[in-house]
DNA sequence: GATCCGACAGCCC
DNA sequence: GGGCTGTCGGATC
């Protein structure tokens, strides 16, 4: 139940207010069973023996009160152990004007008129069970559990130099730490009976100095894998058998010291009830993996993002089933269902997925028993139909594995926890000592494993695929990877510059194929964007699959400080079928006819680079390479001291215009020399100097090519610069603005290679590539940096559908340029970067771009277009009609040439 | 083999 | 946290 639904439950029992009926409303309110509540009115479950007075086990302590004893009573029976035998969790006296209450576990106090209870619903919310299973906290619990942790492991490291010799000893090592772990939860959680059984043992029975730590945790945890504790000492056999795996291997603990004794001791008391195993496991492989040491479990997916994978993927379609299932006969074969759904996430880190899903899978399950409970005339005992077994995973990180499994263990005692007091009177569960299954978490590579060898999928299984893989674009890819990458994709050409999240995207489909399964992903947004899309898209779409639902781009956040500079979406991917498809922008929910691999509303269109415009446009290229290390450009200050040493140099030095330049109005110089004076400029020392410097750059680089460029290293290492105006487009661009901002420059700029360029111009084309049409088209097909697009000559401009124009169109579009070029110029002092910001563009040049998309629009189509969307699916049609008749037509070329011949 | 381009679990102010 | 650099490998000519 949601919080926002109890609270409305609680109005409506004010706003219906009976005397008699207010405490079972009360309960009705919070969840509680209509077939409990009726039991306790009848008196079945109420264990006070005093008229009046409402005693429900574990839930609460309920009495008519008079005004002037409303405080004192409250006192007294916090401390009736007739009562307290019972562990009410709140007490509540009442005179029907003002409301008392204590929650007997924290100590809280409500004092309140009764009248404005459901502004206080949150107080009695443990009712729903909502605590354990919502536990609100900052992190800080984790966050201080990991450093401490960190503090242990290091020094435990710097005493046992030994553990990073082989693969097996650290293994040895993450187990270890996984145990410990493992008893730090156990004692304050209520798996081992006795509070800080652990803490307390290990302190009393080990030295001070350490010494004989490791002999003690070696035959404690030889106890624990030991089903009998009759052949050890007492201290020891009072702890219980757990095993299930997590104790069966012999292991030798690391030796401690006074220090490392003194910080094993800290950490078991800490608060690790507190601690949230959705995350600890992400957080606490900061412990073991330096590099995420600093930002602390960066990468863990925040339950947020989970919920907008796993509601879509099969959440919401199981609470559909749910919410239809009308009798019990129903309700269990949804439960049967359900036992048999097989969870993977081929990619599973600590385990924050299948944690998740689990606790949802457990929640849903605790509902239908609610409903089946509700149905019955006798209802019976329930236990839970949920397996671990069903939670399958493979991680390459060893200890991330040993700590997704166990936090699988936690989560099940949470969620026992939450069963037993949800479906109270009903709900049981077998201790969760000794361990039994755990989940199916296999150590590996997952781009080499056999996904079906993992986790079985048969003709009749249910299975879906969740996770986040690991992002890295081809320039980030170690060898190893591009191994992965290479094995992957064997049969494929052209796969090389797919990021590596591409290998997991390819197994699924693969997996899924004509089975009764679905995956869904979070993954970086560019494989959605750019290039990637044609290269990665008709492997999938190709092979019966679609997308089914989607999230569009959104900033990656979790609650680690540091988050990545990524944007990414959520793409759900199923085997054909003709039932709704879903696109979610922020908290909007569309439902579409088809998803695009752009993550658009529109049909399947792939747009591959070109290497020459598809319209009747001349050529852009990208600007010019310096490829110095910094050593050919000048700032203000360099160009300043060179040119009043050496008055010489000034026609060695050219302006330099980059984006950055360009959008913010800065200046940058460049050394450009041309052939004829080479000579001339190494007689100037300064410049000298620098060529060296690029020459030693040049030498070292890994490029064959650059090497060969340090025998010129007065040169730019890719120099495009020619004489006459340009039209300079920034390469890289605030996702913010609503045109794309160009300019015009003349020779006396070398245009950086930040930028792409157009020599030879006509005004009109500086209307086109300015207008809406345009940018509609960028933002769609153009990659990424961030949410920022980056333009593109070969994926932009080459690519955009323009019809033929005639001379007198053009002439008209001209006027419409010099409208906003003359607009730009009432405002020498702003930046292009103030200019093109919708919040502070002049109302004059937003006019003058309006009157151009006007004419721009009426070169495509006479009627105007209603939106962006609109205009997106017009060029989608009119680049594959284009396409079309340009492969024909070049096709026609080859064969007369042929002819000629 | 030369040329050209787009990327970036980013990078820097 | 807004907003775009520069070197590199991959693809194409």
């Amino acid at each position: 139940m949601k919080s926002a639904e109890i609270k409305n439950n609680v109005q409506d029992l004010i706003d219906n207010f009976s005397k008699e009926e207010f405490i079972f409303d009360l309960l009705r309110a919070y969840g509680i069973s209509k077939t409990s509540v009726t039991r306790l009115k009848k008196g079945d479950y109420n264990l006070s023996k005093v008229d009046g007075e409402i005693l429900y086990k574990k839930k609460i302590f309920f009495k008519v009160e008079a005004t002037d004893r409303l405080l004192s009573s409250i006192d007294s029976i916090s401390n009736n152990e007739q009562i307290l035998k019972q562990k009410p969790r709140f007490a509540v006296l009442t005179d029907y004007k003002q409301l008392v209450a204590r929650d007997l576990k924290l100590g809280k106090n409500l004092d309140i008129k009764l009248k404005e209870l459901s502004n206080y619903f949150d107080f009695f919310l443990p009712l729903a069970g909502s605590e354990v299973y919502n536990a609100t906290n900052n992190n800080e619990a984790d966050r201080n559990a990991s450093y401490k942790m960190a503090e242990l492991y290091d020094l435990l490291v710097e005493e046992n130099p030994n553990v990073y010799n082989s693969k097996e000893s650290v293994h040895e090592l993450n187990i270890f730490l996984s145990r410990l772990l493992f008893c730090f939860f156990a004692e304050d959680t209520d798996i081992f009976e006795q509070d800080s059984i652990f803490t307390n043992t290990l302190a009393q029975h080990t030295t001070e100095n350490g010494k004989d730590t490791h002999t003690f945790l070696d035959e404690l945890f030889d106890r624990l894998n030991s089903e009998s504790g009759k052949d050890y000492p007492a201290f020891l056999a009072k702890f219980p058998y757990v095993n299930g795996g997590l104790f069966g291997q012999k292991i030798y603990s690391p030796k401690f010291n006074t220090k490392t004794r003194k910080i094993l001791i800290d950490l078991g008391d800490l608060k690790w009830s507190e601690i949230n195993p959705d995350i600890f496991g992400s957080m606490i492989q900061a412990v073991v993996d330096k590099d995420y040491r600093s930002d602390l479990g960066m990468h863990y997916t925040s339950v947020e993002n989970i919920k907008k994978l796993i509601k879509p993927l099969f959440l919401d379609e199981l609470y559909e089933a749910y919410e239809n299932a009308r009798t019990v006969k129903q309700l269990n074969a949804l439960i049967q269902r359900i036992s048999k759904i097989k969870f993977f996430d081929p990619a599973c880190g600590s385990g924050n997925f299948l944690i998740i899903t689990y606790k949802e899978i457990r929640l849903l399950e605790i509902k239908i028993l609610q409903k089946i409970t509700d149905l019955e005339t006798n209802p019976s005992f329930k236990w839970t139909s949920i397996q671990l077994s069903q939670f399958y995973g493979i991680e390459i990180d060893d200890f991330a594995h040993e700590m997704a499994i166990l936090s699988l263990w936690l989560a099940e005692h949470q969620m026992n926890k939450v069963f037993e007091e949800m479906l109270f009177d009903y709900g049981k569960t077998k201790p969760i000592l000794p361990l039994k299954e755990a989940g199916q978490i296999q150590q590996g590579n997952a781009t080499r494993k056999d996904w079906s060898k993992i986790c079985p999928i048969s003709k009749k299984d249910e299975v879906y695929i969740i996770g986040n893989p690991p992002y890295l674009g081809y320039s980030r890819q170690d060898e190893s990877q591009k191994e992965d990458m290479k094995n992957v994709f064997s049969r494929i050409n052209n796969y090389k510059k797919l990021d590596y999240i591409a290998c997991w995207f390819y197994k699924a489909t693969k997996y899924i194929e004509n089975r009764f399964s679905k995956y869904a992903y979070v993954t970086t947004n560019s494989i959605t964007q750019g290039e990637q899309v044609a290269l990665l898209w008709p492997l999938i779409l190709n092979k019966g699959q679609e997308i089914e639902f989607a999230h569009q781009s959104f900033k990656w956040t979790n609650n680690a400080k540091g988050n990545a500079g990524v944007a990414v979406v959520i793409i759900g991917i199923r085997n054909n079928d003709t039932t709704d498809k879903f696109l979610y922008n922020q908290n909007l929910k569309q439902s579409v006819k088809n998803i695009s691999p752009y993550i658009t509303n529109t049909s399947n269109v792939y747009v591959s680079p070109r290497t020459n415009p598809l319209s009747n446009l001349p050529s852009m290229i990208k600007g010019s390479s310096p490829g110095d290390n910094g050593n050919l450009l000048l700032d203000q200050d360099e160009k300043n001291e060179i040119i009043s040493k050496y008055p010489e140099a000034e026609k060695f030095i050219k302006k330099y215009i980059g984006a950055s330049e360009f959008i913010k109005g800065t200046s940058r110089y460049c050394i450009h020399i041309t052939d004829e004076n080479v000579k001339e400029a190494y007689k100037v020392k300064a410049l000298e100097e620098r060529f060296e410097k690029v020459e030693i750059f040049r030498l070292n680089s890994k490029k064959v090519a650059t090497q060969k460029k340090a025998e010129t290293p007065h040169f730019f290492d890719e120099d495009k610069h020619q004489k006459g105006e340009f039209i300079l487009v920034p390469q890289t661009g605030s996702e913010r603005r609503n045109y794309v901002p160009i300019g015009y420059f003349d020779e006396s700029y070398v245009p950086s290679n930040a930028t792409r360029v157009i020599y030879k111009v006509q005004p009109w084309l500086f209307g086109v590539i300015s207008s809406r049409m345009h940018i509609v088209w960028v933002k769609a097909v153009a990659g990424r940096l961030k949410m920022d697009m980056q333009y593109s000559n070969t994926l932009c401009y080459n690519t955009f559908p323009f019809p033929d124009i005639t001379t007198k169109q053009k002439e008209n579009l001209n006027q419409y340029v010099f409208d906003i070029l003359d607009e730009r110029a009432k405002h020498p002092s702003k930046t292009m970067a103030q200019l093109y910001n919708p919040s502070t563009m002049p109302k004059g040049l937003l006019q003058a771009h309006q009157e151009l998309d006007t004419a721009i629009e009426q070169c495509y189509r006479l009627q105007p277009f209603k939106n962006d969307t609109e205009r997106l699916e017009y060029l989608f049609k009119l680049y594959e009609k284009m396409v079309k008749e340009d492969t024909l037509f070049s096709k026609q070329k080859k064969t007369r040439k042929k002819k000629v011949k």
